[in-house]
DNA sequence: TCTGGGGTCCTAGGACCC
DNA sequence: TCTGGGGTCCTAGGACCC
């Protein structure tokens, strides 16, 4: 903890959501959800007009949908999350070369660290830099939250969500988190919160009427001492700017479980390949190869092996995965298999025993939404192009039909056609009309 | 109303070594 | 004869985060 609020924790509010509803005038001001559209899918982020419903992260869609049925249910289009994600990231980096990105959305800065930093002008800095991110993203607001540490900054920016920023004055920690229910405290997630609140722990201050000793009794040495230390706002963690990737992986639930191992087989195949991708895509390689079969009750296994040295080779990654695969006893069906490697390292082993000229890279086969929806996958919210109407989106799709809705982030509210889901006269969009 | 996908960090036991 | 103690690596599982 210092002396001055110089961290920032910024926050874009319901940021999937948001993107969906610049993009979509249609949608604007209606509740929208965005997450897995299939029968085993989750809720990634539900718009507030959707929140009022009760509709929330983590959500199983189908429940979202009981609960908000005239919420607009959308797959997500994480291409145009990742350009406004990069908009948002590149204006911070503004403000000071030390920001850390927890995700697409969220984001650590120190800005003690930038060049020209008023301790008086902070809040003057911060509104600067959420008008800047609205106008660069045309019209995505984000909460902020400054302090003397990212606890405390972390706190802050959920206090005037939406659209809003709270400082935290340095001298007040304490007197701001002591009425906070533990569970604000970032890393007392559900079970944790549940073994405090037998012990009678509800609030900050009631953590606080406990020995270190009895916290790392009942959650061990290092969730004890952290929430120890926390609950008096004493953080001293840096921000930190590249941190290192630990571990790359590819999962994927079923739509309905899977027993037929030759499937299985393929698909950690696939997989491995996947992963040999986003490896050498980071120019990274890995030792440890692990793979994850969650089984149809839920209950998930992980089984690994560490290889002589580091590999980014689909091969040996697919053969590996499975090894282990075929080890696992698959019982009553498997709802969900993934591959992944750790024990990273930034070089590549010399193999003795690999061809002299580059591992051609397979075929990557249908995405995972061609293979859930067939050839024409047509997910709702996705961006199209029609040869006469122009851009728009997916409305719905099903019995060889799509329905799109003729409308940019540009445009106002635009009209709704259908189509066959073949219809050589429509493709896939970019979505990225900007200038129009 | 059954529970995504991509990660991080921690714990605990056993092997192995000095 | 009654069995140290610490460090590191590996494996499996679990909590947590967005």
């Amino acid at each position: 903890m210092r002396s001055t609020a110089s961290i920032l924790h910024l926050d874009l509010d319901a940021f999937f959501a948001a993107v969906e509803q610049r993009d979509k005038p249609s949608l604007r001001g209606r509740p929208v959800v965005v997450g897995g559209v299939g029968g085993r899918g989750v809720v990634a982020t539900a718009s507030y007009e959707a929140r009022v419903h009760g509709v929330r992260s983590a959500m199983s869609t189908a429940e979202a949908r009981s609960r908000c049925p005239h919420a607009a249910f959308l797959a997500g289009r994480f291409d145009a999350y990742q350009r406004a994600s990069d908009q948002v990231m590149g204006r911070l980096r503004e403000a000071s070369p030390l920001v850390e990105p927890l995700s697409f959305d969220e984001a650590f800065v120190d800005l003690a660290a930038g060049e020209d930093f008023d301790p008086a002008g902070v809040l003057d800095t911060v509104e600067q830099i959420r008008r800047d991110i609205r106008e660069l993203t045309g019209g995505l607001t984000a909460s902020a939250g400054v302090a003397s540490s990212k606890l405390m900054a972390k706190i802050a920016s959920e206090i005037r969500k939406p659209d809003g920023v709270y400082l935290v004055e340095p001298g007040t920690e304490l007197d701001v988190l002591g009425p906070m229910q533990v569970t604000a405290i970032p890393g007392v997630g559900p079970a944790t919160g549940e073994r405090l609140r037998r012990v009678g722990i509800v609030t900050v201050e009631d953590a606080r009427r406990h020995e270190v000793d009895e916290l790392v009794r009942l959650l061990g040495q290092a969730a004890g001492r952290s929430l120890y230390r926390l609950t008096r706002a004493q953080d001293d963690r840096p921000v930190v700017a590249d941190r290192e990737v630990k571990s790359v992986s590819v999962e994927d639930t079923f739509e309905t479980d899977v027993t037929d191992r030759a499937r299985l087989e393929a698909v950690a195949d696939t997989m491995a390949r996947g992963v040999a991708a986003k490896l050498r895509r980071h120019g990274l390689s890995g030792r440890t190869v692990t793979l994850k079969v969650r089984m149809h009750d839920f209950s998930t296994h992980t089984r690994s092996t560490t290889l002589a040295g580091p590999t980014d080779q689909a091969r040996l990654l697919a053969s590996t995965a499975r090894a282990l695969l075929d080890a696992e006893d698959l019982g009553g069906g498997v709802r969900l298999i993934g591959v992944g490697v750790s024990g990273l390292a930034d070089w590549v082993q010399e193999d003795l025993f690999a061809p002299d000229e580059p591992e051609p890279e397979p075929d990557p086969g249908p995405s995972r939404e061609e293979r859930r929806h067939g050839e024409h996958g047509w997910l709702p919210g996705v961006d199209v192009h029609h040869t006469t109407h122009g851009d728009g989106w997916v409305w719905g799709a099903g019995l060889g039909r799509v329905t799109v809705r003729f409308e940019t982030r540009f445009t106002g509210p635009g009209p709704v056609h259908t189509f066959r889901a073949d219809d050589p006269a429509l493709a896939r969009g970019h979505g990225d009309t900007v200038g129009a």
